[in-house]
DNA sequence: TTTCAAATGCAAACCATTTGCAAAAAAATC
DNA sequence: GATTTTTTTGCAAATGGTTTGCATTTGAAA
């Protein structure tokens, strides 16, 4: 998974709480919290409210550069780059593993067809048990 | 779709606040929230009260007989049987359709092979521009 | 019919997220 | 580079969906 780079779309001010979340979404591996954005600055040892967190979230959101999804069983949204919205998740220790090359395309042409939609996203959630905690038990 | 019949689980008690709650569940057309349960009952005459339609929608979870998830840009919970987990929402108008004989199992083996999870489920969220909508423009 | 655990309703509590507003910081202008 | 203008931030308070404590009601077992 290559680290995908971002910028601050036009029109919206340099900051440093603004660049400092692009940077820790950009090194996520899979989708985070506001919490954990939160969390994860402030060890960096970066000053930022948690609204100034939410309110990016949501200019991220809109402008389309960050994908806003939720989890089974949770009740915090979670945020990722585009590239990171599909991914499968193990139900015993909760792993979060990416859906690279995602295979949607194989049967979107089956949707658009049977539906007369015209697709302009997806976001797929797969639950499970990761190979490790199927060696457990 | 045919309309799949739910019957309370093993353990339970009957109550006419549960049977009224699966009764709209089994009705409903795509994923609802708690709200829009309170509210047809309520037009239904049937007296009930909002925490009793959540804490029955959590058992209703636990068990398995229903999902919950969340829509993109909507801060409250759906519920809906398993069957109608799968849908596209239209962005324009905000219509949902649900995704029969979904095209998942197409890709689960591939998905098994590359990353060793033993699948157990999955949703899936399509967003586009329905027919209605593409017209109008 | 008696008994007892489960289910309900109500109001209060929770908690993630949003919002109002004054102060601080960018970018634009002079 | 100083000044002005507008955006962004932080704080605290508000919001709103969801959860919870507790007394009361109800279902079903005895």
């Amino acid at each position: 998974m290559a680290e995908q780079k971002l910028s601050i779309p036009k029109g919206y001010r340099k900051t440093k709480q603004r660049e400092a979340i692009l940077k820790v979404l950009e090194r996520a591996e899979y989708p985070i919290n506001a919490e954990q954005i939160f969390m994860e600055l402030k060890n960096r040892g970066i000053e930022i409210s948690l609204s100034t967190i939410y309110r990016n979230l949501e200019m991220l959101t809109k402008e389309g550069l960050v994908v806003k999804s939720y989890m089974m069983n949770e009740d915090k949204a979670r945020f990722a780059l585009p590239d990171k919205k599909n991914y499968l998740v193990c139900e015993k220790c909760g792993k979060i593993v990416i859906i690279d090359n995602c295979p949607f395309d194989k049967f979107k042409e089956e949707l658009i067809e049977v539906h007369g939609f015209d697709i302009t996203g997806h976001s797929i959630e797969v639950y499970g048990v990761c190979p490790d905690c199927q060696k457990k038990g």
